[in-house]
DNA sequence: GATCGGAGTTTTGATTAGTT
DNA sequence: AACTAATCAAAACTCCGATC
C-alpha cells in the first residue's frame, strides 16, 4: 500500500539522516523507481525531502526540520496520512488543502494568519482565560476549573468537562458538561477567572443526554417580537446585530429592525445603549419600561440640580 | 488510468595516475 | 609536494513499456 510506505519513509528519514533509494526499494519490495515516485509525492506534499547523487548521496530531510519523532503523535500522525489520502482523491488542482495541512506540520515556523482577541477595546487582557488553554482541555479531555460569574450576579467555583468552544453573538462561549448538575452548560469566557486545565481526565467517550428544558423553565424566559426604530447614526450597530435583509430603510430616513429577545434585563440594556438613536415602537409596555428606566436615570442624577 | 519495473543515462565525489 | 586529469563506483534520474 503506498500510503503506508510513504508514511514509513518519513519515519526512517526521522530515524536516520540518509538513505539511499536501492536500500528503501529492497526493504519495501518495490522497485528504486517506485520509491523516486514516492519521493516526488512526499516532496509535493510540502515534506521538506531532497536528494543528493553521486556517493555518498541519497535521501534526506533537510537540516533544522523541526518534527522530531518524539513529538509526532498518533494525531498528527493520523493528519498526515489524512493530506496524503485527501491528496490521492483529489490530485491536482484541488489538492492545496491537502498540501497546506500537511506543510504545515512540517514547517518551523508559521506566521498566525488570524489573531482571536475576545477582549473588548481598552480591557486589560491580563488575567483572563486564554483560548489555548480552553482548546488544550478540550482536545485532552481534561476538567477544567474557574471561577464564573452568571448573569444573576451569582459568583461560584466551577469544575466542568469541556466540549466545544462556540463563538456567538460576539462573544466567545465554552459549551461543557457538568456532572454534578447532569446536563449542559454554556460559559461566557470573559466571566470566567483563575481558569485551569485540570490533571483529572474524563471520559470523552460517553456521550451525554441533552435534557430538554422543563415547561417552567420554558415560561420563565418568554420570547418577545420587538419592533424598534434606530436614527442613521445607530446603522453601523445594526449591520454588526442584525441580517442584512432584517433592517428596514423608511421613507425619513429612519431604520427598523423587527427581533424577537429573551426578555430580561440584558434587552432593556441593550435598548438603553442606543441612547437617543432608538426608539421602542412595539410592544408598549416595553416602551414604558424603558421610559421609566429613563426616568430613574434622570432622578439619579437631579440629585446634582443646584 | 494508476502504479510499477527494467534498463539505460546522467551526475557526483572519491580515488588514482600522471605531470609540473 | 602540489596540482590536474582520467577513471570508477555509487546513486539519482529518465524513458518507455507492462500489469492490474
Amino acid at each position: 500500500m503506498k500510503l503506508n510506505r510513504l508514511i514509513d519513509i518519513i519515519f526512517i528519514l526521522l530515524n536516520r539522516q540518509n538513505i539511499t533509494a536501492n536500500e528503501l526499494a529492497e526493504r519495501f519490495n518495490v522497485s528504486v523507481r517506485t520509491i523516486y515516485r514516492d519521493i516526488d509525492t512526499l516532496s509535493e506534499c510540502g515534506v521538506p525531502i531532497y536528494t543528493s547523487k553521486g556517493y555518498m548521496g541519497g535521501i534526506s530531510l533537510m537540516e533544522g526540520f523541526t518534527l522530531s519523532k518524539a513529538f509526532l503523535t498518533e494525531e498528527e500522525r493520523e493528519n498526515i496520512i489524512f493530506a496524503l489520502e485527501t491528496l490521492q482523491i483529489t490530485r491536482s488542482p484541488d489538492s492545496d488543502q491537502a498540501l497546506e495541512k500537511l506543510s504545515s506540520l512540517f514547517k518551523v515556523k508559521q506566521q498566525d494568519w488570524i489573531c482571536i482577541d475576545y477582549v473588548p477595546w481598552g480591557s486589560e487582557t491580563n488575567n483572563l482565560t486564554n483560548l489555548k488553554d480552553v482548546k488544550r482541555g478540550i482536545l485532552q479531555h481534561r476538567y477544567v476549573s474557574f471561577d464564573y460569574v452568571n448573569t444573576r450576579n451569582e459568583k461560584a467555583f466551577r469544575t466542568v468537562e469541556p466540549l466545544q468552544l462556540i463563538f456567538k453573538e460576539h462573544s466567545w462561549y465554552l459549551k461543557s458538561w457538568d456532572t454534578n448538575k447532569k446536563d449542559f452548560r454554556m460559559f461566557k469566557l470573559i466571566r470566567m477567572r483563575n481558569f485551569k486545565v485540570t490533571d483529572r481526565v474524563f471520559d470523552s467517550t460517553v456521550v451525554h443526554e441533552q435534557i430538554q428544558p422543563s415547561s417552567d423553565e420554558l415560561k420563565r424566559r418568554p420570547v418577545v417580537k420587538v419592533t424598534l426604530e434606530f436614527t442613521e447614526a445607530a446603522l453601523y450597530r445594526l449591520y454588526d446585530n442584525y441580517n442584512y435583509e432584517d433592517v428596514i430603510r423608511n421613507e425619513n430616513g429612519t431604520y427598523t429592525v423587527v427581533a424577537e429577545y429573551a426578555e430580561d434585563d440584558w434587552l432593556y440594556g441593550y435598548i438603553l445603549s442606543f441612547g437617543r438613536n432608538v426608539k421602542v415602537i412595539e410592544p408598549a409596555y416595553i416602551r414604558d419600561i424603558i421610559i421609566s428606566k429613563i426616568q430613574e436615570m434622570v432622578k439619579l442624577y437631579n440629585q446634582y440640580d443646584s
